[in-house]
DNA sequence: TATGAATGAGATTTCATTCAT
DNA sequence: CATGAATGAAATCTCATTCAT
């Protein structure tokens, strides 16, 4: 009984190991960079050995991206059925649970992002691709969800909730692959000034102009100053 | 005279042919599954004839993102110097040269969002490599100055102008990834609705809901009506 | 007692087991195409178990064909001893004998031929190329002693009958490995046009066209002469 | 002009290079035994040479395959037109014909019988199957017409002309490669007695026993039915 | 200047075999 | 005895780049 167990929390702890080296040198050198024989040192494997657990390099980067997708699912899954919270707090927090994401791993998400036009992972079964697919749909349907809220309470402006949340999605992803690219030029460590910017920006936007909680009519035919330049 | 000029219109004339080919089969097959042989084929040269106008793959690739990069340029600095716009018309005319960048060639541009932090590109240049980043500043800069200039207007929101111009470009590269990949993976034919929408959202985002403090009605019929997203 | 010869069944038994996996894994795979794990999946073992058994792929490779060679030596020497048989009764049991062999496994016969030439078999032990090859002499002995007592009884030709059994071994290889190719080409059922019309002519070759040199019909009803043993 | 000419007899030159090398490697260490590597050391080009003269390394040995066919179809068929020819003589010539081919390069003709059940070339592309089975197929075929001339002269009994070419083939591919097998075991020179002798009795064999050329019928009551193939 | 054949380093992947448990 | 995870050598094939003509 407990050898069984144990083989499989060793072969669990395995995989993560691989995981871990895999996420270490796709990060510093890229996937094209990262070899497999890399990988498999970092991992103080053999390289056949990553076979075990990966039938090839793409679907070990795609095995990462799904890592994280699904912490993201899981996070904003929750966050939909927290209650008690005002629209704003939601899509505070919900910013958070980004901003979390970023910090679990920017490098992955960043290619993550990249994942479906990509050119480089061809070799992905079926399987995968719509696993990933499928991920990224709960993520956005979650993120609809949320902003759905926010307009049924009136806070949030009156639109389509997965047209916002794929704007949200876009807002993000849009940024986060921003911020990373100045920080790589730079050369500094991560900071997310667009990223915050970004999210502030966007929920301006999505606000309702009538400034609190009044949902009211009223007479102001247009929130917009003219503009008087 | 006549025949060196020739030679030069010649010589640039076969430059061309070469970014054509490339540009196509970069965008059909990926920068990886493109082959330089494939492009040469398709530029009806040999091979070795691209070396003499591309030290190599990868400066072919940038110098098609140079290419786009000029043109958002070139579009960006005549916009700033065209005078009688209102903050308003001056950011509508951004988004229509943004859209017209899509449409001039979309995955490339998609790619030049990469090309800082990708990991294919490592053979550059030194001196490539900062044209391409002096090319992104100045358009950010640009962007910021039109942005700034709606700021002193009263237009928009007070806030570092070339913050506001790199979520702008972030909110825009985040949006054309994320319809790219959703055209992919619906084999549609290019739409851009998140695109929209996330400049609808951000133009709502940076005006001022009330020009400094006073949200009194005021009769104005000007042109920016709610946005209807 | 009982418990080591219990052990040793067990022991023979799995040994059986495995040559039964690896007879049906390398007909349909091949013998680079079947690898170890999946004969030791279809054995129902761990590929660590087979080499408990067999030193290595071609040793229990090997041993597939030692089985049929010596399923051929029994049959053939069992013929020599039977008594009572005309030559041509006796060509044609002999005939039999091979058939059996063909349909007891065609696939293997085909690589046991191949055996000696065979440039997958390097890892051999010494020891086992010398078995087979002694193997294979016997059942052309066998075969050797079974024509010249047809050329004793003056049936058949007078020439030396090793070289004469050689030629039927190397005529049945040959219309085997014929028909082999025909039913993988055509993809039917096995047949066995070639071996049955090879044998037809072999059979007339051999055959004194009338005993010695007197051509006039004698009355014996029988053309093969009283075998005298 | 002449520069195409020569490219075009240097390339030929480069492919013929590299047939020889792979012949000489294929038979010295058989199939998988020689690497790319090898034969590109051999032939003095690099590996990847290799690669644009044959598409892989299945693709070279069946090259050397078609080249040995082609050569049996060309002999054979020009001895089909051959006039004022005994069946016998071009029985004899046929056997002559046979006996070059094994001269030529028994090795690769040995593998050329087992090209088509074998287990090592799955990377053939089917037109390349095809174009072995056709040139089987016309190699079968011709000897088939020159049996036919036989069979219409009276001279070799009367069955169908293609099993009885198959059996031909059948035979002289059996011999050569027990000749082989013996020639590896003993270390000796090339003899072919097997295969001598195999055609002697093959001869007879078809040879209607009617001594010379009466095919009238006789009242021999002699065991030799008409062999009913 | 243009060619395109040749290069050759290097990447991925397979699988027979071993060995700690 | 049995296991099966790990090994790691080795093989095939690709493709950006060079260079003699």
């Amino acid at each position: 009984m407990g050898l069984q167990e144990r083989r499989k929390r060793e072969k669990e702890h395995r995989r993560r190991q691989i995981l871990v080296a895999a996420k270490k040198l796709f990060a510093s050198k890229g996937f094209n960079g990262a070899t497999v024989e890399d990988i498999a040192r970092e991992a103080e494997l053999s390289p056949g050995t990553l076979y075990l657990y990966f039938k090839n390099k793409d679907e070990l980067f795609a095995a990462l991206s799904i890592k994280i997708l699904k912490y993201l699912i899981s996070r904003l899954e929750a966050l939909c059925e927290e209650t008690g919270l005002s629209p704003e707090q939601r899509l505070s927090k919900l910013k958070d649970v980004l901003y979390d994401a970023c910090a679990f791993d920017s490098w992955i998400l960043i290619h993550t992002f990249r994942l479906q036009a990509s050119d480089t992972l061809k070799h992905l079964t079926e399987e995968l691709v719509s696993e990933i697919q499928s991920h990224t749909c709960r993520i956005v349907d979650a993120m609809a969800d949320i902003l759905r809220k926010g307009m049924h309470a009136g806070t949030f402006i009156d639109c389509p909730p997965d047209t916002l949340a794929a704007v949200l999605w876009a807002v993000f992803s849009g940024a986060v692959l921003y911020d990373e690219s100045q920080r790589v030029a730079t050369e500094e460590g991560p900071k997310m000034l667009t990223l915050d910017s970004a999210f502030e920006i966007f929920s301006r936007g999505i606000k309702n102009s009538s400034p609190s909680a009044s949902p009211s009519p009223r007479p102001t035919p247009d929130g917009a100053a003219a503009p008087s330049l």
